[in-house]
DNA sequence: GTGTTATTCACCCTTATGGTTGAACAAGAA
DNA sequence: TTCTTGTTCAACCATAAGGGTGAATAACAC
């Protein structure tokens, strides 16, 4: 199904923006373009090694791209994929409307005989 | 500070949506309004113990509050809650747009003498 | 060739997570 | 009182997550 592929994906994104750390190297993304992992490492008090396996991780997650360029390998951002999550709380919240207005519209109908 | 309130709440937010599980009990709340603990558990192949701990974990993290009447405890969603991870989310494509507009412009500037 | 730079891979360690079961508690029903 | 219902608490277990170190690989610089 692919409902299911859906929801695999948007628990990858959600775990991967779950942690501090990456959503740091998110932001520092947005701010800067692209990077390679040495200069994402560079703003963190974390070894170089914690820092790679993170960005693996958003990776996996499609919320980044790797482009290797020799031995440099360019770490850049997918603003996109943050669509996936807007569409899965846009979702929610259009379902918990929906059931409000019903809910309205069933006390209007009681009241108005 | 008040930034790292902010960057923990979120923290707890995304760690919450990041399982299926609590995810489907959230549209189940956003679809049906508040239910009980056996209610919720009722959809799950999962002993009622892990659904009680998995709301814990949106109540944690401020996704669902729990109203005690006797003895029912009855869940409901917080809807306003998912601003937060909105905010995030916007802020972070601002910062992006930012700097390609940043970039748009010195690139104008020197083509442009 | 040797040296340096940029990354990952393979382990190791500690703590968190998601699941289980069984006991405990609280309150209405018989 | 005893029974049932609704819920949590306390262990326990297996696996995942987040951190570290040291070796391995790859490619340029000398």
């Amino acid at each position: 199904m692919v409902e299911q592929e859906s929801q695999h994906r948007l628990t990858d994104i959600f775990k991967a923006a779950g942690d501090p750390t990456r959503r740091s190297i998110l932001t520092l993304l947005a701010q800067h373009g692209p990077l390679r992992v040495t200069d994402i490492a560079a703003h963190f008090d974390m070894s170089l090694n914690s820092v790679s396996k993170h960005i693996k991780v958003l990776e996996g997650a499609g919320l980044v791209t790797r482009r290797t360029e020799w031995r440099e390998h360019m770490i850049e951002l997918r603003v996109e994929e943050l669509a996936h999550v807007d569409r899965w709380f846009r979702d929610l919240r259009s379902i918990w409307a929906l059931r409000l207005e019903a809910l309205d519209h069933l006390l209007t109908q009681e009241t108005d005989p």
